[in-house]
RNA sequence: GGGCGCGUAGCUCAGUGGGAGAGCACUACGUUGACAUCGUAGGGGUCGGCAGUUCAAUCCUGCCCGCGCCCACCA
């Protein structure tokens, strides 16, 4: 006997981790998730977005992960051979900071006194001990991952895939190293990647500087900057070629206050005529536009920070070794004790902050490793343009083809530990060997110089989407010719939000094509952003986050990720409510309860049932109802409209079948009549298996139980739901006819209850006691308004029918008897108002059609059936309204 | 500056060229029978505004208002 629900006080006092654990062991020890098993079926493959070996399951996660799991159940129950690739991914930045955090928090000493092989080894360990948190945390959500494929990011294969790949394309020259300003974060110590950049609108000023032309005293020539502190790498000075206020100036010198440098006056077109006033300081080293203007026009290029963004030598003595805002004060301070300085504005400008340091970043002139990505991105976007990649929902594409078309070199190199180490060694006299390992660089090097040189390896290391790029081959094997990267690749779809289309999903597409000639996948799925009730992006500084394994204990992993599911719908962010989890899990107690009843009314499957043999109509009727769930599930989830495929679920498991059917076949089932007994039982035993299966991707865990409880006391099951096959509609499975009059049957005792629960009825021993006591007058007026609650219902039955009316119209009957007494309680004001409330419903409707209906153009152009629908509904609302009035008149009579 | 998206019930959101929907919240009534993690019913919306296309617009088009995001630039 099953308990009350699932979980919980009644549910035998276990808590769902507790079934949930037992239910997944289960699974993992009948390797129902390993990829392999059905070597004649269509392989179906997805890779996860290797989560951070750093990571903590969040929402994002759990949506991420809960659309992939359904699409895995899905395909693993049509009998498709599924692979889901899971693994992790080092994080290089991430993990090294909070490894870092660690060694400071402990007091020890610093990654730097501790050495790079130390400290490498320290990660290690790190990671062996607490990389695997978010794995386990996939598994309460009930990822169905072939765990035995897992993977990491700097696995000796996926290492080994790395270093290859890195070779290949340094030797078509698709990757080179060069010196040009990166985005420099002044805290990691390390160059980023212009995604890894983040604009924020800030408040700032603009400083209006005056700098002295040499030779002409007493003329200035004045120049803006949001940067002060960087006027003491100036080395010249922009003005347009036609901006005739400096024509004569150009080719002179002007003066570098502070520093007395001659600062060159250019014109190039860089410089805005338009703006402020005309004529730009120049600061190759510290400006990405001056870096390019320096260079077209001979501008030396001065180097005035140090790593950390503190001044270094090439500053004037006062100035060495401050910070860069201190010395913004300063060079103002200085300006304007010598006359120079001409204003300062307010103004609102993007500063460019470093998305894990959140300090800002310098642009700084160092040496990188670079991928051509404009060569690399070509065949990317042809394969989207041809559609061998399609994007879900296809707009994302827009974004993808606007990035890719401007696309800019990578810059792979980062100035970290822990990561994969380029595979560059360098001679004495700076020649590089890039080649597969130490010895090898040695080798070459012999060849190069004649003799064995000592040889220092690259420091840094490679951009951690370098390693991710490569996944979804890596991961099955490559550069090995595996079975798996045979059989597995391309694979089919990758679930992914829009925040990494770029870092990601684009590079995939280039390391796909290049070394597989093949996409990486044929589809992407992009899903909705989670945010929080308030619609901000939750972000610990926020304190929104909202902890999804907290949801999962409270409510089970299966309210979570029916909730996640039936929000999906495109297009829109997801808010997280735990309001709508509790609901879901609501919905998980009342499919547990319907079973519970199935099982107390003996409601067991019959081994050879076969569903569309039923006789009686309601029967008839839940089998189109089920079937018309089974289309909308399945398309749904083909279509990625998990939300579709969740509210239809949804609405067939409670409004229908809870609601309706059990409802109705309760008479058959305490009835008499052993061959209606014995079919309603077969089919709502039949039915109740449709839902588990149906609802087993959204809801793994309580479907699965149920399935295996279900089958205790009956027919043994042949195995678990997790492999059981999804169902295949039959022939003749939608009646319409019975679904038509079930229909009618539903909308008519609504009718009844309404009219019934308007009464305000008590129970049934009261009115027995208020008939006795009414008097004729009062028993006249209920007499007069039980026409009138005749009249609503009749309005529903006003339609021919067979075999039900009867029994419904006697149910009316039945229902308004036991309303007779109840006169003294009508409120006839309100009565009253909800008449003509209606009344002036219809009528207005009544308007509406009338003259769609004397529109020329309507009769003449309107298809047909249209026009016939609405004379219909005309018809028809004028009967409501004569029937209206005629109440609202008997009512008047009452008064 | 370029691009994408959103505005529908108190809240969160579905949805459709031809009769406005769900969940939650709210109100009333109801628990010895699958389920109070429940049931029955009810109130509540000129579908952001204006114009156009159409026989017909909440839906398509344009403009406007409000909101969000992405990219680029910013002396």
């Amino acid at each position: 006997m099953l308990e009350k629900t699932f979980g919980g006080q009644s549910g035998g006092g276990q808590t769902y981790r507790e079934i949930e654990s037992r239910i997944y062991a289960n699974w993992e020890q009948s390797e129902a998730f390993k990829a392999g098993k059905r070597p004649d079926a269509d392989p179906y493959t997805i890779v996860i977005p290797p989560p951070n070996v750093t990571g903590r399951l969040h929402a994002g996660h759990a949506l991420n992960n809960t659309i992939q799991d359904i699409l895995i159940r899905f395909e693993r129950m049509r009998g498709r051979d599924v692979l889901w690739q899971p693994g992790t991914d080092h994080a290089g930045i991430a993990t090294q900071m909070v490894v870092e955090r660690q060694l400071e928090a402990e007091g020890n000493m610093s990654r730097r006194d501790m050495g790079r092989e130390q400290f490498v080894e320290r990660v290690w360990k790190w990671k062996a001990e607490s990389g695997n948190m978010i794995l386990e945390q996939l598994k309460r959500l009930g990822a169905s991952c072939d765990w035995s494929r897992e993977r990491f990011t700097m696995d000796a294969g996926l290492s080994a895939a790395v270093i290859k790949v890195f070779i290949a394309l340094y030797e078509e020259g698709l990757i080179y190293k060069d010196k040009r300003l990166v985005n420099w974060d002044p805290k990691l110590l390390t160059a980023i990647s212009d995604l890894e950049v983040e604009q924020i609108e800030t408040d700032g000023h603009l400083w209006h500087f005056n700098y002295p032309i040499e030779g002409e005293d007493g003329r200035f020539i004045t120049v803006a900057t949001t940067r002060p502190e960087t006027m003491l790498g100036d080395t010249g000075v922009a003005v347009h070629p036609e901006d005739d206020r400096y024509k004569d100036l150009v080719g002179k010198n002007a003066l570098l206050p502070l520093v007395g440098r001659r600062l060159k006056i250019v014109a190039d077109e860089y410089a805005d005529p338009e703006q402020g006033s005309g004529a730009v300081k120049i600061t190759p080293a510290h400006d990405f536009n001056d870096f390019e203007v320096g260079k077209r026009n001979g501008l030396d290029t001065i180097n005035i920070l140090n790593a950390d963004a503190s001044l270094n030598q090439e500053v004037p003595e006062p100035y060495r070794g401050m910070d860069r805002y201190d010395a913004r004060e300063k060079v103002v301070e200085d300006l304007k004790s010598a006359g120079l300085l001409e204003k300062i504005e307010d103004h609102r400008h993007t500063v460019p902050y470093g998305d894990r340091s959140h300090v800002v970043i310098e642009p700084w002139l160092t040496d990188q490793w670079y991928v051509d990505a404009e060569v690399l991105a070509k065949p990317a976007i042809e394969a989207v343009e041809r559609g061998d990649m399609v994007f879900v929902p296809k707009n994302w594409e827009k974004t993808y083809f606007e990035w890719m078309r401007n696309i800019q070199p990578w810059c792979i190199s980062r100035q970290l530990w822990w990561g994969h180490r380029i595979p560059a060694w360098y001679g004495p006299d700076g020649e590089t060997f890039v080649a597969p390992s130490e010895t090898e660089a040695q080798a070459r090097a012999q060849d190069h110089y004649g003799k064995p040189v000592q040889l220092t390896q690259d420091e840094d290391v490679l951009d951690t989407w370098f390693s991710s790029a490569l996944w979804p081959f890596s991961t099955l094997g490559w550069p090995e010719e595996t079975k798996e990267l045979a059989r597995h690749y391309k694979t089919d779809v990758l679930v992914t939000g829009f925040d990494i289309i770029f870092f990601w999903v684009a590079r995939m597409m280039m390391m796909g094509l290049h070394f597989k000639q093949e996409v990486p996948f044929h589809t992407t799925y992009i899903h909705a952003l989670v945010r929080d009730e308030q619609g901000q992006k939750m972000s610990k500084s926020k304190g929104n986050v909202m902890d999804p394994l907290e949801l999962v204990d409270d409510f089970g992993a299966d309210a979570l990720r029916f909730t996640l599911a039936a929000m999906a719908a495109q297009g829109r962010d997801i808010k997280l409510s735990r309001d709508r989890v509790e609901g879901y899990r609501n919905f998980g107690t009342k499919l547990w309860n319907a079973a519970r009843f199935c099982e107390m009314n003996e409601c067991v499957r019959q081994d050879d049932f076969d569903p569309s043999s039923v006789s009686l109509i309601v029967n008839k009727w839940i089998l189109g109802e089920c079937a018309k769930t089974l289309r909308a599930v399945t398309a749904g989830i083909e279509d990625f409209k998990f939300n579709e495929a969740a509210t239809a679920l949804y609405r067939f498991v409670w409004h229908v079948f809870c609601d309706w059917y059990v409802e109705f076949i309760k008479p058959s089932l305490n009835g008499v009549d052993e061959e209606a007994k014995a079919e309603t039982r077969a089919m709502a035993a039949w039915v109740l298996d449709q839902i588990l299966i149906m609802l087993h991707p959204f809801m793994p865990f309580i479907t699965e139980e149920l399935w295996q409880r279900l089958g205790e006391s009956a027919l043994p099951r042949n195995e678990m739901l997790v492999l059981t096959p999804w169902p295949e509609e039959g022939p003749g499975w939608i009646d319409d006819a019975a679904i038509e009059e079930m229909d009618w049957v539903i909308r008519l005792i609504s009718e009844v209850r309404s009219v019934r629960s308007e009464m305000n009825v008590p129970a049934a021993a009261k009115i027995q006691l208020l008939i006795k006591d009414a008097d004729t007058a009062s028993l006249q007026r209920l007499e007069t308004h039980l026409d009138m609650i005749m009249d609503r219902a009749r309005l529903e039955s006003a339609r021919p029918t067979t075999a039900v009316p009867e029994g419904a119209i006697q149910t009316i009957l039945d229902e308004a008897s036991l309303i007779l007494p109840l006169a003294n309680v009508i409120d006839l004001e309100k009565e009253r108002a909800r008449l003509a409330k209606e009344i002036s419903k219809v009528t207005g409707e009544i308007d509406k059609i009338e003259k769609k209906l004397s529109n020329d153009k309507f009769m003449s152009r309107a298809p047909q059936h249209v026009i016939e629908e609405q004379q219909e509904r005309r018809a028809e609302a004028e009967q409501a309204k004569t029937r209206l009035n005629d109440a609202l008149s008997r009512l008047d009579g009452i008064a």
